[in-house]
DNA sequence: CTGAAAGCGCTAACAA
DNA sequence: TTGTTAGCGCTTTCAG
């Protein structure tokens, strides 16, 4: 910087306050510097400047895994924002309980961030306690977090809006394909899994555990297991509602394969509207991670800048139903309700 | 640092020594600095110690986005290795055309990472000529920068290696179908092209433009017409070799709605060996981004801790065919080859 | 509107 | 092995 301040003959003072785009420096004295500032390739150093502020210029990010449709979108949307506010985003994957353990532990991002994101859809109740010590903003991304800033969308209500659709085509035996992500449910699971209950309390339909399945998103046979399960039942469903459009789609394949026909034979609902749910043709219910993005893009700016904003703030988002041409009226030859 | 230094009762460097694990710390000492830091809840800030240190402790990620199957495996593998070595990873994210302008024009990384990591698939010469600026190591995934360090698979290789089991197959009108990036072709697709054309000329085919489609990835619409077009060609293939996975079951897909039975009538052949392949039963060329993360995690450590190291090397990783059940020998009536 | 000077929290000589 | 001292490159008073 003195460099610059030496082309531009001028200060470093100056030079930081033009650099910065503070107002009060001569249009000349701008030009001149910015010109020396090109010459020299010159970039400020985050490391000095963070050091007198006291802020380090980075958000964080804790996320379980990269590879996930939901999260890279969010991301996606949420990056240029924190750009253009002059952010970097630094991020924390933690694909394994190990990694995980050792983040909550050393808190890495202690000191070495002015905002903490965390995408870790289930953490408990200790780790969440751990990040209030952290004296940044938290912001929690699809799970609400008691008395801490959220946003997310409302799977119970959303999950009901789906059963409802099913129950509404004449369906009484309705499955519920749960999935397990690597360190177990994620909270939206459990959500989505309440939604389906109250949906068939308020039809007084009883809750049959044995039509409620579960397997891990990447595990093949284990998702071919769980709908042989529910095909070999004494009862079986006329109907499957399945918490994520990815395994909805690998659920489809497993049914076609056993020879059954979908829509007629038996009905399929996804969770996401993910793309392969426009391919399969599946009936789902959309949430919109981009708008996510946006709306934690949003509130991080709003929590740093507004002293007055509320804290514990929740952002709740819209879900809604897409019918395609994986769900219908069960077949008439199934049990009729009550028998 | 003061106040833990005061707390254990030593001197800052001490605690600077003692929480670096350098060696010459009396383990008495250690124990109670270590004590110390634990009780004050006490983290180092990189911002401090990257002033003098000239270290920034962070490597910078390029990418185009970051909800792809690709990236967010390599960069699941990637992120514990650099963090087993204290790195932090931030991430910029260009998922337009102006984001990723913007990104050459200002260089954010400049001062701010010790390596960067470009995966941007399509970089123009100018723009990894900008980079070569940047003064600190960058190492290409996934595409080969001439005389710059890189990562990648051989994609024409593997690409001649699948349209060859199509020709052995009995083969002879094979379709390329390319998918298009948000910003035009990407690099692989250049490569695996050429694949396909070397293996064509190696078993005397002539190489037919009409036989090579194009659509984003994302266009349903785009997919459905290619596909179409190649149907109604007055000599259409009896095998369609699809650059991406997650297009080629979009594709089977638009197939199997025409009434096309695979592999009888059509074989398709993919790129990557994605889960949905798996679900899908679809030959494919498998690569895997969690080696090409861990090869990069590799490259970074030598790049950085050896002054000796080829800074230019190239790091190729395998490919391997794996067939299943979307490939089979073209049906009889097709025209036999010369007809 | 601009410059001079102090100091952010740490590490790296150097001394002890 | 430990402590002392001098900056790293910037921003921020405070003068001018």
């Amino acid at each position: 910087m003195v460099d610059v301040a030496q082309l531009a003959g001028v200060s470093p003072s100056t030079v930081s306050r033009t650099l910065r785009g503070l107002t009060n420096v001569t249009p000349d004295v701008r030009a001149r510097v910015e010109q020396a500032a090109r010459e020299l390739n010159f970039a400020v150093s985050r490391q000095a400047a963070s050091l007198v502020t006291g802020k380090t210029g980075a958000v964080a990010v804790l996320v379980p895994t990269l590879n996930s449709w939901f999260i890279g979108t969010v991301l996606d949307n949420l990056g240029p924002m924190l750009r253009a506010a002059g952010m970097e985003l630094v991020v924390y994957v933690t694909p394994n309980m190990a990694e995980r353990a050792s983040f909550f532990e050393r808190l890495p991002a202690r000191r070495n961030a002015d905002a903490l994101l965390v995408f870790s859809f289930d953490l408990t109740d200790e780790e969440a306690t751990r990040l209030d010590d952290l004296e940044m903003p938290v912001i929690y991304v699809s799970q609400h977090a008691k008395g801490r800033a959220s946003v997310y969308v409302d799977d119970v209500d959303a999950s009901r809006k789906g059963t409802q659709h099913l129950i509404n085509l004449g369906h009484r035996r309705i499955a519920f394909f749960q999935t397990i992500g690597p360190s177990g449910f994620v909270f939206s699971t459990h959500e989505r899994l309440t939604g389906y209950r109250q949906a068939l309390a308020e039809a007084d339909l009883a809750f049959d555990e044995e039509l409620v399945v579960a397997s891990s998103a990447d595990d093949e046979r284990g998702i071919v297991e769980a709908v042989g399960q529910l095909l070999t039942l004494r009862e079986p469903p006329t109907a499957i509602f399945v918490d994520q459009d990815q395994v909805a789609v690998s659920v489809l394949w497993s049914l076609r394969r056993a020879g059954i026909e979908i829509p007629n034979h038996m009905s399929v609902l996804g969770f996401d509207d993910h793309e392969t749910a426009r391919w399969a043709d599946l009936t789902t219910i959309a949430q919109q991670p981009a708008d996510i993005g946006r709306a934690v893009g949003e509130l991080y700016q709003t929590l740093v800048n507004d002293p007055e904003a509320d804290r514990e703030q929740h952002i709740v988002l819209p879900t809604r139903l897409i019918p395609r041409n994986t769900t219908a009226p069960p077949p008439r030859d199934a049990p009729a309700p009550g028998v």
